[in-house]
DNA sequence: ACGAAAAAAGTGAACGTTCATTCTTTTTTT
DNA sequence: AAAAAAAGAATGAACGTTCACTTTTTTCGT
């Protein structure tokens, strides 16, 4: 779609501009105007770059879970022990939500209010796939509780989706010693557990 | 400041109506126009019960959190045992999220975008002051890990959020049994358990 | 290596539409 | 008949998008 001679500095400005003003005001409360404005660009420039305000945001939404993705897998290898990958990737998630908090909250806004369509929605969740494989692994080795896949999103990344939103508004200080409880109360969660049942 | 010889069940359904549109189409997409359809009423009749489009929305949030509070505790007393209490609010709290997702999802969409004001937003969550009792009473008796009051939220809500927003999807279909397991879950890694550390 | 012509990138103003809110009138209640 | 409640039409502001135009970059014959 792009044929791209364009420059790559302006479409990056045009994607910060986005993720900061839909992050303090929420994505319809954004203009173009304002976007364009940020991003030191005539609001025309943005139809050279994306289709429309809409395909802009899911565009967005896709690249930056795609750079949550990349930063949760980055060193992970599927040769690790169920035990080691899950908790590589559960902190790595931990640090991403707690450090890149603009992207972070872009996501998540995006994840609970219907905002992209489901395409995006779709692209996004697959990027998940590596997660979903060693969960699967750690069930056949039965090392993972038989439970439903479903519940791995729910145990392993959403509690800290609330600290996250904490953190951003100022209300606490996020301690190392925090991420390292949080990670073992999940995994204590979610791993078989011979003297329990 | 409403004198309210007014038709209470005007005010329901525009209550009502308001939250069916901003669930499926977010809280700026959704029109004034289109909400007093909905409610079968003027556009003009809005503003002898609310300010504004701004005031409705905060008084909707706060009177929807403060229905799923007053179910979260409905049957919970301060005499019980930490136990009891966590066990009992927790799966209420369940039971609504999974339930009412109506009102569930509304609640999600306001905690996580910049759609109501901050003084709604405390208000909101001075009606969580039982739990956070209970937790701290937890604490004291030495049921409850050490663990910052702010956990407290991520270990025993959060993780159904997840659930809650798939479900409303009709991606999944969740059992009692679901519940049952997340909640073991959640106890467990708040518990203290004296075969850890 | 040069510069004119063509193409691409970028712009500010303007368009039609939609929005929240107000104004004026009608209906209902007391 | 007076007052409160509700309605619908009206209004000005703001929005996404397009348009006509200018500036910058690339192409290419010489």
């Amino acid at each position: 779609m792009a044929k791209l001679q364009k420059s790559i500095d302006k479409r990056d400005a045009l994607v910060r501009a986005t993720i900061d003003l839909v992050n303090n005001n929420g994505f319809h409360a954004t203009p173009i105007s304002k976007i364009a404005k940020l991003a030191n660009v005539s609001p025309a420039t943005i139809y050279l770059y994306f289709d429309n305000k809409q395909d802009l945001v899911n565009k967005v939404y896709v690249e930056v879970k795609a750079v949550f993705t990349d930063y949760a897998f980055k060193t992970y290898s599927p040769t690790m022990t169920v035990e080691e990958g899950f908790e590589l990737i559960w902190k790595r998630i931990a640090d991403f939500k707690l450090n890149q908090t603009r992207e972070s909250l872009f996501l998540a806004q995006c994840d609970n209010a219907p905002i992209i369509d489901e395409a995006s929605r779709q692209a996004g969740i697959s990027h998940l796939k590596p997660l979903l494989d060693l969960w699967h692994r750690g069930k056949e080795e039965g090392v993972i509780n038989e439970i439903s896949d479903y519940l791995l999103y729910a145990y392993s990344i959403n509690p800290l989706s609330f600290l996250m939103v904490m953190q951003q508004r100022g209300v606490l200080k996020i301690e190392a010693s925090d991420i390292e409880q949080a990670y073992q109360a999940a995994w204590n969660s979610i791993k078989k557990c011979t003297n329990n049942g």
